[in-house]
RNA sequence: GCCAACGUAGCUCAGCCGGUAGAGCAAGUGAUUCGUAAUCACUAGGUCCGCGGUUCGAUUCCGCGCGUUGGCUCCA
């Protein structure tokens, strides 16, 4: 390789010489003009550039071209610029601040504009936008100087850019992308032509504080996505509808499983059935706490302050805390169940040979959420959580936390969930206890992580403030992240609360508390299974199992006989009563999710059995009772996912 | 908390430019006695979220409050 070149592995694996300088663009034309002209961006060992950015470094590349799925995030960030440039011919006088795309599909841009953005606005933008798409203005990359773009935006009335470009670090190469007349600060990269930018669509406008901090300015944003074609941009859609199909919030009305009032904002009421579901989630984690090794335990509700107070819950929880005052005396609803714990460790002295000692709770707790972040079952004011804190030596963090991932893989793969994604959080900036007890129980969960060989990410300055974390976040049926189990050592509460247990050498320890939860809140776990399943709940888990059907009023004492079977044997059986023809009872049946329907008219009657239905399987023929019940019982037992495993 | 939109029968929604409301489903009653996703008829059901204001007159226009939704910030 001759000096100052550099060599290209192209994707068809030859390398190729290149000046170091050249630009992508200059590379995909060596290719082919065809190439160049279809090309939106370069790809070098991975990272996204510029088409016109000058290659400086030898490595794999290639051309991305609107087929390759990479190409969304250019034609996205494109599409910014155009939605900024359309926004300034709109409305004139508007300043114009950053746009960005975020991991999801969406891109947005926000701006200083004195009237509040409409709907129709958003139509006459989108308009406009499509003109310059149509235009086919080409993109042009620029690298000038701070005076230079200080010069240019100053020119231009561009006071947030100027701002922006005080946060440009000293040494970063300025850019700046043009297309016609407008002009934009970006790093890039851009497509080539705006008509590059297949199909587009604006989605909605909402405030945004500037730079992210809500003690600045609230500036107008407005979001929007695109793609290289329409048919992407389709699927795009019909996600969002698949999303809006399994909403909880809508699943829940259906199925009559929850509600909520303006007399308890953000406080769910679960109905008989959303109730059973309820009960069978905490059952399914009694269970497990049975061979794990807790004990259950049930505290008060409201404490004196003094308590959180001494946990520290006073001073850096307070904002979302619930108080009232009796006789003079303040008190809180608890939002945490560990002080509570720590006053039962407390009542009497422990030795090391009964650590650890882990205490389980379910009790409701209350925190105050502004009104403007609740939402649904997955952001409320009151619930519970699949709670527990374990009390125990520090040796036997490595062990503890070793169970704990059993557990947790366990549960989740119940549920069918994938392979959790694990994060490490550390210190936050508000946060109790010492530097060095910090970066102790830091060090231990990374042990444990690294010592189990499990892959995770490190979220620096993201723990609680009483200790460090580690959370499991699971994808569901259709891709989301949720984060749902978490473990979090705590050096801080045992000494706060001066808890102590005997050493083997008979001196007074300090015990570690780990506090974790598996579904964490079992009401934000109840929405996120119930949008994972579609509403079609497993069989172990749904409020009514079967239903018999009769056929007609003339069945109505076979089908309650075959009812009152199903009942005996630990079944959740109902009867439809009603006066209706068979193919209504089967409708509302299936309306209602109900995972089997049984059918019972003369032939029934006389061979003693039901014609099964089961959801999403149809009519699987007459079966004998006997069989029903114990193919549904012994799926209820093991949890299993299929309503009617054909082998058990 | 902040920005915006929305709030009409149990549910889903219609209701133009101000003249006190309508559909489908659900519910009730009656008829029908029916074999794998909707039988027919009739009936009842409304502080049009609440409070003020403008107006001869407000579900409709304006203000405030409450709630919900989508974002921002925050979070189990």
């Amino acid at each position: 390789m001759s000096k100052g070149n550099i060599q290209l592995t192209l994707p068809d694996g030859s390398v190729r010489e290149f000046p170091a300088g050249a630009t992508p663009l200059e590379v995909a034309r060596s290719v082919g003009e065809r190439l160049a002209a279809a090309g939106v961006a370069g790809q070098l060992d991975g990272e996204i550039v510029d088409l016109r950015a000058p290659i400086g470094r030898s490595g794999k590349f290639r051309v991305l071209t609107p087929r390759d799925s990479e190409a969304g995030v250019v034609i996205r960030h494109s599409a910014e610029h155009v939605l900024a440039d359309a926004v300034e011919r709109v409305f004139p006088g508007t300043i114009i601040d950053a746009g960005r795309q975020d991991h999801s599909e969406k891109f947005q841009y926000d701006f200083r504009v004195d009237h509040a953005f409409t709907p129709e606005d958003l139509e006459r933008i989108e308009q406009e936008m499509a003109r310059i798409v149509k235009e086919g203005k080409p993109f042009e990359r620029q690298v000038v100087s701070r005076k230079e773009a200080a010069e240019i935006f100053r020119k231009r009335k561009e006071e947030i850019k100027l701002i922006r470009l005080e946060d440009i670090p000293e040494g970063e190469d300025i850019t700046l992308f043009r297309h016609g007349d407008f002009v934009d600060l970006c790093r890039g990269p851009h497509v080539q032509r705006t008509d590059q930018i297949g199909a587009f669509k604006l989605l909605e406008t909402s405030g945004a504080y500037f730079k992210g901090d809500e003690r600045n300015e609230m500036l107008q944003r407005i979001y929007g996505t695109a793609f290289a074609t329409k048919e992407e941009l389709d699927s795009y859609f019909a996600k969002i509808e698949e999303a809006r199909r399994r909403d909880h919030r809508r699943l829940g009305k259906e199925l009559d499983l929850f509600s909520f009032s303006p007399l308890a904002p953000a406080s769910p009421f679960f109905h008989p059935r959303g109730t059973i579901v309820y009960n069978e989630l905490v059952a399914l984690m009694r269970e497990l706490y049975q061979e794990f090794g807790y004990e259950e335990v049930i505290t008060p509700q409201l404490f004196d302050v003094d308590l959180w107070k001494r946990s520290g819950h006073y001073d850096h929880y307070r904002e979302n805390m619930f108080f009232s005052d009796v006789e003079g005396r303040e008190f809180s609803m608890k939002p945490m169940n560990c002080p509570g714990h720590c006053l039962i460790y407390s009542t009497h002295a422990h030795s090391y040979r009964e650590l650890p000692v882990r205490f389980a709770d379910f009790g409701r707790l209350h925190r105050y959420e502004r009104s403007g972040v609740v939402q649904g079952l997955t952001r409320v004011r009151t619930f519970s959580i699949d709670d527990a804190h374990i009390f125990c030596t520090p040796a036997q963090i490595g062990q503890e936390v070793s169970s704990l991932f059993e557990l947790m893989f366990r549960v989740y793969g119940i549920f069918g969930f994938q392979q959790p994604a694990i994060y490490l959080s550390t210190r936050p900036e508000k946060a109790i206890g010492e530097e060095a007890l910090w970066r102790n129980a830091e060090a231990q969960l990374e042990r444990c992580l690294k010592e189990r060989g499990v892959e995770y990410t490190l979220n620096p300055g993201e723990g609680a403030f009483y200790g460090p974390k580690i959370d499991f976040v699971v994808l569901d049926a259709i891709g989301r992240e949720w984060q749902l189990g978490t473990i979090q050592l705590d050096f801080n509460l045992p000494d706060r609360f001066d808890l102590t247990y005997v050493g083997d050498d008979g001196t007074e320890q300090r015990p570690v508390i780990i506090h974790r939860a598996v579904l964490g809140s079992v009401e934000r776990f109840f929405g996120v299974m119930l949008e994972h399943f579609a509403g079609d709940l497993p069989l172990w888990l749904t409020p009514e199992q079967a239903r018999v059907l009769p056929v007609s009023d003339r069945f109505m004492d076979a089908g309650r006989a075959v009812r009152d079977r199903l009942v005996q044997a630990g079944l959740r059986a109902e009867l439809d009563e009603r006066s209706e023809k068979l193919g209504a009872k089967i409708r509302d049946g299936e309306l209602a999710k109900i995972p089997v329907l049984l059918v019972v008219g003369a032939r029934e009657a006389e061979s003693g059995g039901a014609s099964v239905r089961v959801r999403h399987r149809g009519d699987l023929g007459t079966k004998d009772l006997d069989e029903v019940i114990a193919t549904m019982t012994t799926t209820v037992h093991k949890r299993v996912l299929n309503p009617w495993p054909e082998v058990q």
